[in-house]
DNA sequence: ATTTATTATGAATAATGATTCATTTTTTGT
DNA sequence: ACAAAAAATGAATCATTATTCATAATAAAT
């Protein structure tokens, strides 16, 4: 087995288990049971239980990353590139559900330390839709009045709120795509009614 | 001195080391020693250190639900009324900056248990926002289709991860009502250009 | 002033669980 | 097939802390 298997296994395991039991209530037995090792190996691979939470974060985020640049290369107008960045990031919740609770969780924990390690990475993937805002100002498509940092957040705390909901509720009422592009909408057209 | 003044006491020591070290790494005797009391008395006020942030979380919420109910209640246009909300949901940070990264943290616990009972608390809370929406909708200010239930999401969500940005940045680079009048004009008017 | 009831104290308890490390198992090289 | 190196194990350690409760201080009642 290749080293990279088991510290794969390993993180792997501890997103299941943050993700049932949060960060603090997790035991490193539990992960090591999940990942079938024993709790000493566990620590071959990490030098202890927030370097797991640490370098999770650092490495699925920059997966994300990777992937969302990746969807959007090819396009260039930037009212699809929001959509695209949104349903991305919803999906994930398909695809990922535990990783997605685990993100969410971190990202609020107030460990000063820990928290500005990991929002480099962070910043990376937000400033995604800042660059788009940009852009988007350049081309005249968006009014220039907007700030890009202001929507940046409050795009990624729109979806972010959002995925949130669906983690928790057992039968959501609206699917991924369709809230994705709702608040794509809003964020683009507003919910003021015209007469154009 | 008055029951309420020790339970209050307890509580408001309990917000400042819960924003400074997370619920978990808080210990009792950090909240005793804040509060200049004994650690069991603390168990005369509190079952034990969950109740703390649940008793803390129902009535500061609650505070803050009356005080904007009470803002809004003279004002009829929808749009202003989204403005007051957003205004006021900043202020907090403000007035309130502890309390603020305490709600942000517990909202995002994994513990089912917790989550649920606080959840009641704070759709009350978004709940507010879903109303105006449809009240706007009513009287042909907003568009037809867009969803309260998204946007009650979206809004609350877009909002409070601009909390997030402050509470953590030392030196902000926008003001909180500059801020709140930005993420309501984006959610009102969109950032698209139009040809009117 | 004295008794009774209420409230507060903080040292002791007892459980918990992260981390270590002596030992065992597996892999690699010859 | 054997020795040396690398990887894995899991029981023992040891620090940490929420909670309890016997005792003390304070307040209320008579």
């Amino acid at each position: 087995m290749r080293v990279s298997d088991k510290h794969q296994k390993i993180t792997q395991a501890a997103v299941k288990v943050f993700a049932r039991k949060g960060f603090f209530n997790a035991r490193i037995s539990d992960i090591a049971k999940e990942a079938k090792v024993a709790d000493g190996t566990i620590y071959l691979y990490f030098n202890n239980k927030y370097d797991i939470l640490i370098s999770l974060f650092e490495d699925e985020i920059g997966k994300i990353i990777l992937k969302v640049k990746l969807l959007l290369e090819n396009e260039t107008d930037p009212l699809k590139m929001l959509e695209i960045y949104a349903i991305h990031h919803m999906s994930l919740l398909q695809d990922q559900k535990e990783l997605v609770e685990v993100l969410q969780m971190e990202l609020r924990q107030s460990n000063k330390f820990i928290k500005e390690y990991r929002n480099t990475k962070f910043i990376e993937y937000i400033d995604i839709v800042s660059d788009i805002v940009h852009k988007g100002q350049q081309t005249g498509h968006f009014r220039q009045e907007v700030m890009p940092g202001v929507v940046k957040r409050a795009f990624f705390g729109a979806l972010d709120e959002m995925s949130r909901l669906w983690a928790l509720s057992a039968k959501p009422k609206y699917t991924l795509e369709e809230t994705a592009r709702q608040i794509t909408g809003i964020f683009l057209y507003g919910m003021v009614v015209r007469n154009s």
